[in-house]
DNA sequence: GAATATGTTGAGAGCGCTTTCAAGGAGGAG
DNA sequence: CTCCTCCTTGAAAGCGCTCTCAACATATTC
């Protein structure tokens, strides 16, 4: 069995270099071309990777680094959607992909395994507004693709989700439905997510005339975060007859203080997650939320990647997906 | 900067095999070695992956194949804890990970991405007892470890969890807390730990004097499979009072099944589930499980195949990891 | 002091591939 | 028929590293 493109030059009575054009797309005439792939289909070759990239300066090897979450609910679907989407593009387009589960803190470590030399590009979770990970990472000449984004990096390619348009369609999605006095509980103030999607929300009301300035508690994504706010609001007295919350997790803590001040939902509040995780749709009632396409995000961004590395030149790419929402009896009339 | 091995020999007065030593940890004397070290130190060099793979035979990097399976709850906990675990193991020994999310039918792509040549060994998931992948795979030369297990592979290094010492302990915790006609719904059956977990159930029945004969009904782990199982035992008249499901999921199924023929948990019919995912503990009652360390089989999975790596003649390991017994109320007397 | 063992070092030969360069052949223009 | 261009091809120079081998220096033994 043929292994080395020497072997290969011999059996097909060429040279090297003609095989590698063969195999590689460069010129050759017709029929030594077939003389060649004669040859490669029986002896079923497989390039050396390792050779390759020496020579060439390309591996066709990128590496996805996210940052290690605890292994919530939420983490779980999105780590594994969002890895089989990149894998998707990435298998599709015979690229490998080089796994790092980072720890945010660990900046030294990941930078040095991604200076290692031998990735073409990378792929880098960053919701997060300060991210040593990220900075490490831009600052080098490596091509990086951002999965998610963050306002500073003005020339950063990257692809997310539009957090602002969706969280306005559910504002104005609430609004249309009669709601008069919806309040947001906003997810993590140093997200780009969390930011972008309480911004969505006050635009959605200013522009139905409602006042915005009390319209938003802090949160952090958390149920018990949804579940304290809610209980602030009531004891505070305030009115409100719909939530907004930052995510589903949160709008688990929501239902719960709803129902233990005896509040129903929707009659008496309408509720709205965001992510649709599994579960939302198992709640009583279920609940309106928002999908982003995770496996969509994945390979977007691999895609993304790929053409960045074809064609380094024409300046970074953004790319907003567009969200879904799904209407549910948590805030039906 | 320095960026190659001759740069650094240079700086450092001495030769590029001597610098090589140093980093690689041959035998230097002592203030030559401290020289180079020196030099190292200022000049943060990284070797290039590509040439050391080249020249060594080895890239420091593993495959780990899992089969991509749908995005359900169980898959994306399983997915990111397991490849969490591979991770922690290997970046502690300073190896990196290659990802292939496969799909089984796609033997000949993945057969042919590994045999891409720059992977020192693979990690694939094993579940099923029949596996094109897995099958070409260990047919190729390249060392593998398995996580889960197939019975046939008798000379195959594999991590798995003891599914029938597992299966055994709960039925014996059913037994002992008072149950005398416990019933089985089995996992898929073309599954090592489906086929397991039935196997140990079975023996601590038979060991309890319990005839066992009727005792096992086949499942698929699915929550369906849980439901429609309950109602054909009842449809049937079967007596039972407790139900050990395949997995959690399946016992969420007859968790509706009991309900809908008006029977109390625990106190009609007992339940016990696999897998202790997240919604087990909040089910009501909440549901005694098995527990397994996904993280844990991770690590040792990877671990597993470093030490293979290590010392390829030692022969194949095999590796079974304990599970933990989570006793909650669905079982209480 | 000669002979041997032990330890440290540098030279150099690859690892399998890509890519440049120049040589050779074919075809077109004059 | 000659000159020039264009295309195909092979030779060969690396890519950056590891590792063998031989050379040399030093320590040990008789």
């Amino acid at each position: 069995m043929a292994r080395t493109l020497d072997d290969l030059a011999e059996l097909s009575g060429v040279s090297r270099a003609t095989v590698s054009r063969v195999i590689n797309g460069g010129s050759v005439s017709p029929q030594t071309r077939q003389k060649v792939l004669d040859v490669l289909e029986t002896t079923n070759y497989r390039p050396n990777l390792a050779a390759r990239n020496l020579a060439s300066g390309r591996s066709g090897v990128v590496g996805v680094v996210m940052h290690g979450g605890a292994p919530v609910s939420f983490w779980d679907a999105y780590f594994s959607q969002l890895l089989t989407g990149i894998c998707d593009s990435l298998t599709s387009q015979a690229a490998g992909m080089m796994l790092w589960l980072g720890d945010r803190t660990k900046e030294e470590t990941l930078d040095h395994i991604l200076g290692m030399g031998m990735l073409d590009g990378v792929i880098v979770t960053a919701d997060t507004i300060d991210d040593p990970l990220v900075d490490g990472l831009r600052a080098s000449d490596m091509p990086v693709v951002l999965v998610g984004h963050r306002r500073a990096d003005r020339d950063a390619s990257y692809v997310d989700v539009d957090h602002e348009a969706a969280a306005r369609a559910m504002a104005e999605h609430l609004i249309t439905s009669g709601r008069t006095n919806p309040i947001h509980i906003s997810g993590r103030p140093d997200s780009v997510s969390g930011r972008d999607r309480a911004i969505g929300f006050r635009k959605a009301l200013q522009r139905a005339g409602i006042p915005a300035e009390d319209a938003v508690v802090a949160g952090d994504y958390s149920e018990e975060a949804g579940y304290q706010s809610v209980k602030g609001l009531i004891a505070d007295g305030r009115r409100f007859d719909a939530l907004f919350c930052g995510n589903d997790n949160s709008a688990l803590g929501a239902y719960r203080a709803l129902a233990e001040a005896g509040l129903k939902v929707p009659d008496d509040v309408a509720v709205a997650g965001f992510d649709d995780l599994k579960f939302a749709a198992e709640l009583d009632p279920p609940l309106t939320t928002v999908r982003q396409g995770v496996g969509d995000i994945g390979r977007e961004s691999a895609r993304t990647l790929l053409s960045l590395l074809d064609d380094p030149e024409s300046g970074p790419r953004r790319v907003l997906l567009p969200t879904e929402l799904v209407v549910r009896r948590s805030t039906g009339s």
